[in-house]
DNA sequence: ATTATCTATAGATCTATAGATAATGC
DNA sequence: ATTATCTATAGATCTATAGATAATGC
């Protein structure tokens, strides 16, 4: 039993993070406050003195879920030969649909940050702005209020895909999906 | 209290119908047994004597709320006027946006069907059949093929723009969403 | 007589809290 | 002494079932 503030802060890490995953695989309504404790190490009754309520974790691990994604999304903007294609290729991998709980959050959590709480949105909504500007970076021609206008269509198409080849119980046409929208994709934009 | 063979299937199609749309609101997890049951007029103690199990009755829903989008796209193939842009103005407006119980099942129920049994997903994945032959018929120029390619990244679109345009919390650029995945699916698809 | 729906409830699970236990840190 | 986590449990809610009630339909 662990009981220094550094454990705490280490415990309050790893629930966020458990919650995080389970949230991303069962959605936000899919586990419960033990279960999510037991996946983190911890026994359910220390929980609320983690958070003050199971929404106040439910903000915390979206917006952890968001960053998760954030992060790779600044290696790229940083990455000087970060091109769209190997973006779109990425993320409109079977890797990518397949791996639920490391997956990019703006896909997998819209449904249920959609009916969740004000700073779950509001981080979501952050999210999708670094996307676009990521977005608007790497698409190589047009106009600047054009480039915008293609970004939100890329990204429009990016979550969509991914969303639809998760809920076709059919792997060929999952993959068509897939490769279908990654070769318009890289076709419109270069 | 009704008790024919005929009232009987009018409360089955009834709590079929509130689920359908309940589910579309609430997430598929998002509500009980007993308050569906209640939407519908009936108790719940009844529901076990139409459904096997509520995993029953979300294969059922799940299957409604596809058909409800399903008579849309049947007018719409059968209408020799209907243009591609109609459709997509239809699909991007806010009214779609914002009546979650009435809504495409497609984009609205993605997330939830992925994770739920087979006899949904494979209603969902007719419906997305469905959607993609509308799509190519209705898609202007160029060879069966380049069609079916561009079919399904319009869906993508359709999808990912409504998905996107519900999670964030700022109206205006919810709002730009809708509006630059419409203007930039008219433009590639003319 | 059959049966569609009702009331009532069992048993599981969920969020949240209370109080005990065993460490830390002055 | 303080506090992070534990065990235990309250109270609400969920799925599912049992048996009563009040219609239908032969």
């Amino acid at each position: 039993m662990g009981h220094s503030q550094e454990d705490k802060a280490g415990s309050h890490d790893r629930i966020v993070r458990a919650a995080a995953a389970r949230f991303r695989e069962t959605g936000v309504d899919g586990i419960g406050v033990a279960d999510l404790m037991k996946n983190a190490g911890l026994t359910h009754g220390g929980f609320y003195r983690h958070f003050a309520s199971r929404d106040e974790l439910v903000a915390e691990a979206v917006e952890r879920a968001l960053q998760d994604g954030g992060r790779v999304v600044d290696a790229l903007a940083n990455d000087k030969h970060a091109s769209l294609a190997a973006l779109v290729d990425r993320y409109l991998s079977t890797a990518h649909r397949d791996h639920l709980a490391t997956s990019c959050a703006v896909t997998t959590l819209a449904g249920d940050v959609a009916r969740s709480n004000e700073r779950a949105r509001s981080a979501y909504t952050r999210q999708v702005g670094t996307y676009l500007d990521l977005l608007i970076k790497l698409i190589a021609s047009g106009k600047t209020k054009s480039k915008r206008v293609k970004a939100i269509g890329a990204l429009s198409t990016l979550v969509g895909a991914v969303s639809l080849a998760r809920a076709v119980n059919d792997e060929k046409l999952s993959r068509e999906i897939l490769k279908s929208a990654a070769d318009e994709l890289k076709a419109q934009l270069g």
